[in-house]
DNA sequence: GTCTATAGCAAGATAGAC
DNA sequence: GTCTATCTTGCTATAGAC
């Protein structure tokens, strides 16, 4: 659990956790107010009670998640960022959406979503990217990273598992930590082909997994 | 037109190019069986005349759609293939969907469907891959450019259009056009700081717009 | 705050006339 | 092949009891 295991979750906060989860499987669109409550234990009755509208869920939601999202990267060394790109892109990261990064997700449904959902995901995403570019150097190689990233989530979701979806995940990532390494201003090498094995570690960095919770 | 002005399309190329185009746009899973066929100008009893099931229609369309995109990445030279990059990686084929790539739109829908659905998707985007890894030198560095492209792409459209949508678009066209350029065997260095410019083509390179017909 | 019940609408799919 | 009509189900949202 992320918070002290002391801590009685209210109402709200129990619906965003499983609401969430279960949009960030199934589709945010495609749920029911019904089905997502139900993953709370309440009915869909209740739900006007804490949103004015399911619209209003999805704003809620994506604030959440992408500050979720953000304390993952949130490091204090490269190998711990290497590390937490590993996990992201991991085959369980690829097999668990709900406890996932809501990008891949929930991005084509912000597309489709008004203007309020679209800012409260717009500053959202841009803290997510300003921190990455700390350790990354510019907004300009952090943003290639996220884009890289969550692409490569979305295709490998979309693909059965099979080879085409390791190498697609074994040579982004590869491709994504040799231009984290890349000395500021030149680029990043890829690193020679990416057999079954990771990107040669500087430091043996343990692999954590990206899932939350 | 993509095809010679004589040639009167069937109705079932009819519906599959008006419905995708629809699905491109409003997400196929949301978009009812009623207004894909209105589209291509017919009511929805007229549907399962051409397709047993609206899965189905998912899966011509997911084949017919990334046949497409692979013809526009068929081009016989670098500059060609910097251009096609370009025009994918540009404001107007965020702004269009109807007319772009069905892998940012379509890959999530497919992630939850049926088997067939995903089997043609893995077919044609492996086809995909490996056209381009011939101008690329390998899969391994063709699929970190589709990840990026298709991630980038996915990500400008949640976004406002503004500053952050803009910065994402030119550094993910200057990171994947220099990754291009890398020699085998060594990575891509990140050319300069974009600025609002694109990547210095070595040829002029005109800029090809994207979207289909 | 949460429930049950329901209004009002749209979904996927089928039947039968033409 | 295409239409209209319909079956059944699910959707967002509201009303009113507790």
């Amino acid at each position: 659990m992320r918070y002290p295991a002391s801590h009685k979750t209210t109402t709200r906060e129990r619906i965003l956790d499983e609401a969430g989860q279960l949009a960030k499987e199934r589709g945010f669109a495609t749920t029911g107010v019904d089905a997502l409550m139900a993953a709370a234990g309440l009915t869909a009755g209740a739900f006007y009670a804490h949103f004015a509208s399911k619209s209003e869920l999805l704003s809620a939601l994506v604030e959440r998640e992408l500050k979720r999202s953000q304390r993952m990267f949130a490091v204090d060394s490269d190998a711990a960022l290497e590390a937490a790109i590993g996990a992201y892109l991991s085959p369980q990261h690829v097999e668990r959406p709900r406890k996932g990064c809501p990008l891949p997700t929930l991005s084509s449904e912000v597309a489709r979503a008004d203007d309020t959902v679209r800012s409260t995901y717009a500053r959202g995403l841009a803290e997510v990217v300003q921190q990455l570019a700390q350790r990354a150097g510019s907004e300009e190689k952090a943003w290639p990273m996220v884009a890289q990233a969550v692409g490569a989530v979305t295709l490998a979701r979309a693909l059965p598992a099979g080879r085409a979806r390791k190498t697609l995940l074994d040579s982004v990532r590869d491709q994504v930590i040799a231009a984290l390494r890349q000395p500021e201003g030149e680029t990043a090498p890829p690193t020679s082909p990416s057999r079954p094995g990771r990107a040669s570690p500087r430091k043996p960095s343990r692999l954590r997994s990206h899932p939350n919770s």
